[in-house]
RNA sequence: GCGCCCGUAGCUCAACUGGAUAGAGUAGUGGACUUCGAAUCCAAUGGUUGCAGGUUCAAGUCCUGCCGGGCGUACCA
């Protein structure tokens, strides 16, 4: 808290020659609150004075007086300890939380700063399989992590809805797929659309792999695919109709899986959005002088960063990945004029996107110091990797449906009369999910095991609910009215100082969490919060006969849970009241 | 080959800008529900932080070199 800093930070300044900023910089929690609260490391001043480190913070010991906020200094080999008083720690903290409630750990370091977030961006015409939540569910987090520190934030849904494969998609659909109807409008009032099959994801997957096994046999396939995609390109009438049905039913069971994750986006715009604006873009880089032929392909020469060319056009004349990209940004950043601009993206993809980024530098954008790839490792499976061209994945929806099924089947055989069981199950199951995928620092590779994943035991999503439907249980039995006040000097068991700290970092840990885009920071910490009040609670009453503790208790058991229930709904998690 | 990333307990992972004794979960073992929710808690066990050097008062953290793994490396995204 920033009294008890301040108040440190005057102290030593009187005594020793150094700035504010460096010594709040220097001052650190020592390792066991025993020690003290906040600790100050004495070598750098003892290097700059010549003088032994450890006699510095003794003689320090002596000269500085404490007070009423700071109750006692003392030193402990090299290090300054500096204790705080309790009480009034407990009533800044609890005081701040009850005065704050659902906005407590919010700030507004953002306030009037617009963050781009592109996340999720799956291709269309495939399902979303376990390998697509984590950009998802990362980018989410990372969204309600800065719109809780005042950035106004655009989620962006780059869909993958153009390329090369949607040329593929077309020749197996005219192919092999007379059977289906497509969605879009110029068919779905055709009078024998009845008597055909319509086309799903399902479906079009299949074409998808069939596609890919005849191609292996059969040259002309490639070569027909690129043709129907450069018509695609050039705007083909019965090209675009069909690719239109890809997009419509693709989005459909998108939206689907995201309303039950509460993931949501306030752009769609992807790929395809972009097609008019190519040419602009195009002639820009070409403008700028970067660009060269080579392999009759149009190229950005990067030699001289050490990357392998920038590839922006086919020599079929199609356009790439890069080209779409160095398009969507320069859009992006005319239309919403971003402070920061974030991709969610693989790190299968970092060569790609410094590519990219070093080209929109040569193009000279100084904004492109503004973008940066927020990266996440693979998922990986006891198969290896997973590839839709091959037909093997594992479906998110059922991935959801099985975590569900088995939240379900706990609450039943556990309380069996909890009224909303179906929607409770949805909540804890859905938040399993959500809650494995954000607890590992992002670039760890992740092995997708159905027991990990559906285990509910120990560091898991449903244990903060759980701490959190607990915490709701002792308010309900207690009954009365949350206490505003309560004699503090009370609380004094060693647990119920960790906690009141743990709760008096959780803004600094929102903080750390959105500098690093690392939502993991926070699910840690709330981790450790319902770590530490579990074990409280095993060992100690909340609702003791002694009245005046039980007030003290009950106002840190609300603000534990209120503190749980706001972490818990930036990383996108429901916290039920009963479970 | 080259580039980027990662190596911490049997397994999965923590450790804020380099700081005091490297911490959890999980599996296995033993224990705690007539008291606020046992999806919980407690105890014991588990380590030369891949190896070797270097920088520093201080290295899991920074630098160099090895070893091991992952990803990428021109017309997929």
């Amino acid at each position: 808290m920033d009294i008890f800093i301040n108040k440190i930070i005057t102290l030593l300044r009187e005594k020793i020659p150094l700035p504010a900023e460096t010594i709040e910089r220097l001052l650190e929690a020592p390792p066991d609150i025993k020690m003290g609260d906040y600790a100050f490391p004495c070598f750098s001043i003892a290097k700059q004075l010549g003088k032994d480190p450890k006699k510095i913070a003794t003689e320090l010991s002596q000269k500085l007086i404490p007070d009423d906020t700071v109750i006692y200094i003392n030193a402990l080999g090299p290090y300054l300890n500096f204790h705080i008083s309790k009480p009034l720690l407990f009533r800044t903290v609890l005081e701040e939380i009850t005065d704050k409630g659902a906005f407590y750990g919010n700030s507004d370091v953002g306030k009037g700063k617009t963050i781009l977030i592109d996340y999720s961006s799956p291709n269309i015409a495939k399902h979303l399989a376990v390998h697509h939540l984590r950009s998802a569910v990362i980018g989410n987090a990372i969204y309600n992590l800065h719109k809780a520190l005042g950035y106004t934030c655009i989620g962006i849904n780059h869909l993958g809805d153009w390329g090369t494969q949607f040329g593929q998609l077309i020749v197996a659909l005219k192919k092999w797929g007379s059977d289906y109807v497509t969605a879009s409008p110029e068919n779905s009032h055709k009078q024998d659309s009845t008597k055909k099959e319509k086309l799903t994801v399902s479906k079009l997957n299949e074409l998808y792999v069939r596609f890919h096994k005849e191609a292996k046999v059969n040259n002309a396939l490639e070569d027909q695919a690129r043709e129907w995609f450069k018509k695609l390109e050039g705007g083909d009438k019965e090209a675009k109709d069909t690719w239109q049905s890809f997009k419509e039913i693709s989005l459909i069971e998108f939206e689907r899986v995201y309303k039950r994750l509460g993931i949501r986006f306030d752009s769609y715009a992807g790929e395809s959005f972009y097609n008019e604006m190519l040419d602009d873009t195009l002639r820009r880089i070409k403008d700028s002088g970067l660009t060269e032929i080579s392999d009759e392909a149009l190229i950005v020469n990067l030699d001289k960063y050490n990357m392998p060319p920038c590839l922006l056009r086919k020599k079929d004349e199609a356009s790439l990945y890069a080209t779409r990209d160095i398009c969507a940004a320069e859009y992006r950043k005319r239309e919403y004029n971003f402070d920061k601009m974030i991709y969610v993206v693989g790190s299968e993809q970092r060569l790609h996107f410094r590519q990219f980024f070093k080209v929109l530098e040569e193009m000279g954008y100084e904004w492109v110091h503004d973008c940066t790839h927020v990266d996440f490792g693979l998922v990986k499976f006891k198969q290896g990797k997973m590839s839709t061209r091959e037909g093997k994945v594992i479906l998110l929806e059922d991935l959801l449906e099985e975590s569900c099924r088995i939240a379900g089947e706990i609450i039943a055989e556990k309380h069996p009369d909890l009224e909303n069981k179906q929607e409770v199950a949805e909540s804890v199951g859905i938040g399993a999910i959500i809650f494995s995928e954000l607890c590992t620092k992002r670039v760890k590779d992740v092995l997708f095991d159905w027991d990990v994943i559906l285990n509910f035991d120990g560091e898991t999503g449903p244990y903060v609910q759980y701490t959190h439907a607990r915490l709701c249980s002792v308010l309900r039995k207690y009954g009365d009215q949350v206490p505003t006040d309560a004699n503090y000097d009370l609380l004094k068991e060693d647990d119920e100082l960790v906690i009141i700290k743990q709760l008096e970092c959780f803004p600094h840990t929102l903080l750390r969490a959105a500098y690093n885009y690392e939502p993991s920071i926070l699910s840690n910490h709330l981790l450790d919060l319902c770590s530490t009040f579990n074990r409280y609670y095993q060992h100690h009453r909340i609702l003791t006969d002694k009245k005046e503790l039980r007030k003290a208790r009950i106002l840190l058991v609300h603000s534990i849970k209120q503190v749980i229930r706001n972490g818990l709904g930036i990383l996108g998690l429901k916290s039920p009241e009963k479970m």
